[in-house]
DNA sequence: TAGATTGTTAATCGATTAACAATC
DNA sequence: TAGATTGTTAATCGATTAACAATC
């Protein structure tokens, strides 16, 4: 019982293992064999303090002087992540985001594999969106259970987000990754992770005024 | 000189003052003339405390009893975030995110309009989306700056998410709306809002990771 | 009035940053 | 060794939460 109790990173940390990785995987395709948290942290504007502590919490030591091991810090991450195994996932609302999603061939590298997408709209079930079938939505309880399935992407019109999500949580799903504007109540257990565009672009408007209204009392003052 | 400094809000705030938005405006639509900090709460699992703050940070004021004026509010947010304004944007990467996010309704709520998309896809060049027109990139700096636009929304394949950003900023374009996994390095004063997905799938990952080998363990307990 | 709700002021919590000894 | 980089411990910063007087 001398082993460190492993400290579990924290949201912030976790958010910016994704970045770190895409960078190390560049790295190691230069055959570079360490990094520093002085490199990493350079290349993304952060302080090397803060890349260490990230790495630290996730149980990675390096080398003083040499940095760190960048097949290491992949390994490390890819584990930490669990992005090695692949997480099978469905897909409601086979719309023009929904088809987005699963054309995006960038979720194989984080162990993403949407394998069936579901729809209300008949003039979608049935057919193939970038070779993933398009099943009607009454199907999912039976299907999510028999294939084993405890991820859904949620990528439909608001108004029918929550019921929807009342009825997948019935189901073997037990995440929802979700793309609409809905604030989801879940029962306690359900993970909702949200991509929150509005979020988004709200911080972006606000940047945007300020930077607007900078300018403005800046020609003001010059006038 | 007796107003009070007006505090900008923090950017948590920000991004949660969509949320508020949506839940204002179905009460606008039940014809609820008021509501309190209580209730937003409670619909949103938050609590009342950080809701009076977050609208205060706005310069709202509410009344002791009877809560925050609905239409108020609305109004507030909306003139906050610039909603009440079109903001002119151009699309580049006319590929299946850009076209799904070209055909997103939700955009005009939000006071988003995307005039037109550029690609350098030849099969693509020309046509219209959404009856959105897609134009050569080569285009771009000349329409950019002819039609005033500072926003660019980026959906294009990373390997050419930098390259493209430098060449935005070069035009009228001072913000960039970045859905590539690509932490883009652009001069001082650029204002860069990014939708990282692998963040997002990260904190998923963790979530279900942390849940299963919950489950795990207590299966073991109880064996 | 009584009581629900507001806004203010202070306390807590957690993430980031700073300082620096330890290491190879 | 000298010096770059690590990991630890402490300080700072900012957001959230708590407590409570003020208000209608």
């Amino acid at each position: 019982m001398t082993e460190k109790a492993p400290i579990t990173p924290s949201l912030p940390t976790v958010r910016r293992l994704p970045t770190y990785l895409r960078l190390l995987k560049e790295l190691q395709d230069e055959n570079q064999q360490y990094v520093s948290s002085t490199y990493i942290a350079d290349r993304f504007q952060l302080e090397p303090i803060q890349v260490r502590k990230d790495l630290a919490a996730m149980g990675i030591v390096g080398q003083p002087r040499l940095g760190f091991v960048v097949a290491d810090l992949i390994a490390a991450i890819m584990q930490f992540l669990g992005w090695n195994n692949t997480t099978k996932a469905f897909l409601i609302g086979a719309g023009n985001l929904g088809s987005a999603l699963i054309g995006y061939s960038g979720f194989a590298g984080y162990g993403l594999n949407i394998i069936a997408a579901f729809d209300v709209d008949n003039s979608k079930i049935g057919t193939r969106i970038h070779n993933i079938e398009v099943f009607p939505l009454e199907k999912l309880p039976d299907l999510a259970v028999r294939l084993h399935i405890h991820l859904g992407i949620l990528t439909l019109p608001a108004a029918a987000a929550q019921a929807t999500a009342d009825m997948l949580v019935q189901t073997s799903i037990t995440a929802i990754w979700n793309f609409t504007p809905v604030k989801l109540i879940l029962p306690a257990g359900v993970i909702v992770e949200k991509v929150d565009l509005a979020a988004s672009l709200a911080v972006l408007s606000c940047s945007l005024k300020e930077k607007f209204l900078l300018n403005m009392s800046g020609e003001a003052e010059n006038g």
